[in-house]
DNA sequence: TATTTGGCGGTTG
DNA sequence: TCAACCGCCAAAT
């Protein structure tokens, strides 16, 4: 039972710096996860959300989680603009506000 | 753009 | 230890 995956997940999360979000994908892409909603699945058994901005995560098409634990999309979405995450509508600009992630996957 | 299908791995019993 | 369940997705249609 490898909890490596899901703590990593963890760590990346708070690796995310304020006005930028990173996709599902993009997490399981760095982390070799075979499963971006496997990813979803951890946020949602996240043990600590306050030290982990699960709502900096969003879709790879820049929408947001309809099953948001914290206030659902409205609150995540008007959470991401107070930090400067650009939008477009009800989705979020990637091409603006997409963090890539560096260093190496542990 | 909206809806449906597929599929991975940690967690629990 | 083993099997079954469940999930904040992505890609295809």
């Amino acid at each position: 039972m490898q909890k490596d995956k899901k703590k990593a997940v963890l760590e990346l999360l708070s690796k995310i710096p304020k006005g930028k979000v990173v996709t599902y994908k993009q997490i399981s892409d760095f982390l070799d996860i075979n499963s971006p909603q496997f990813v979803g699945k951890i946020l949602g058994n996240n043990p600590d959300p306050s030290k982990y901005p699960c709502h900096r995560v969003v879709y790879r098409d820049g929408k947001l989680s309809p099953k948001y634990s914290f206030g659902g999309e409205k609150a995540q979405k008007k959470k991401l603009e107070e930090e400067g995450v650009r939008f477009s509508g009800d989705r979020v600009d990637l091409k603006r506000s997409l963090y890539l992630f560096v260093g190496t996957p542990r």
